[in-house]
DNA sequence: AACTATCATTTAACAGGTTAATAAAAATAG
DNA sequence: CTATTTTTATTAACCTGTTAAATGATAGTT
């Protein structure tokens, strides 16, 4: 029988928490959850995209996803209207309070992930990420 | 400037929720969330521990875990008795009802994990372990 | 022995993960 | 064109993640 430390969830989620570590406290001096930041940078990219592209792109559940445009919408962050084709449809649009925010904190972020790079070595996270994401389309794939 | 995809974290997420995708339903059939579940395994392999040990073992913290064993202790899958020689540590041990239910579910999650395995590749599934590991290793190491 | 610091655990408060249920708009069938 | 189905988003309910604060027990000091 499989030990019990080999559980791939468990590792996973270690190394998840170990990454935060890295991450996570810039975005609280700003209360921002990662979740929160993850959205603000998708809009960041893009402008505006209506909740279920956002929910894809950041690998958020519409119940989250919900949760995380209500906070920030309170917040001034981010615009919320209803679509102009589809009325049930959200679109979402970053505000200007939003970008500057994103300004101010993009660039630390960044410094971070380099540190991380180059601790951890370019070349295993880009294998690690080509896992990863095999990962998950093998996993995936069994639901019929 | 790093592309927004490019986010370990989210990487991460995704894995684990699709491997949890591969154990969860079995789980939920019995009221289990995944770390009630690894609480469960953990005790099953060891018979009993302090509540600390079992944080560090299942990678919880300690209010989570707080929480999963008052309600594992509520529904008789669990023992809970103040440790004999430190009266701080709780000792917690797994019941007789809990041994039923481990022996109930953990054949079927092992089918599942050498199916996924198999699926993936077990050369590919041993470095990914040791990529998170070394993740967590050098990730964790910047603190001072 | 009394005071203080430390340690194990719990509680509180807030946010996200997850499934199920709901509401409203749009698409499709008949 | 009405009835049904599908899609989009929200809400509810429950659990966990996470930080901070609180409680109670132990160890160390003076």
């Amino acid at each position: 029988m499989r030990t019990f430390q080999r559980s791939l969830p468990m590792a996973l989620m270690r190394a998840r928490e170990a990454v935060m570590c890295e991450f996570s406290p810039e975005l609280r001096k700003h209360d921002l959850s990662p979740q929160q930041w993850r959205v603000l940078r998708a809009l960041e990219e893009r402008s505006s995209m209506d909740a279920t592209t956002i929910s894809k792109h950041c690998a958020l559940l519409m119940p989250s996803l919900s949760r995380i445009l209500k906070n920030l919408e309170a917040r001034g962050l981010v615009i919320r209207a209803p679509s102009a084709g589809d009325q049930r449809r959200t679109h979402i649009e970053i505000s200007d309070s939003g970008r500057s925010l994103f300004k101010l904190i993009a660039p630390l972020q960044e410094l971070r992930y380099e540190s991380l790079t180059e601790r951890f070595g370019y070349g295993k996270l880009e294998l690690l990420y080509e896992l990863l994401e095999e990962l998950v389309e093998k996993v995936g794939k069994e639901e019929v």
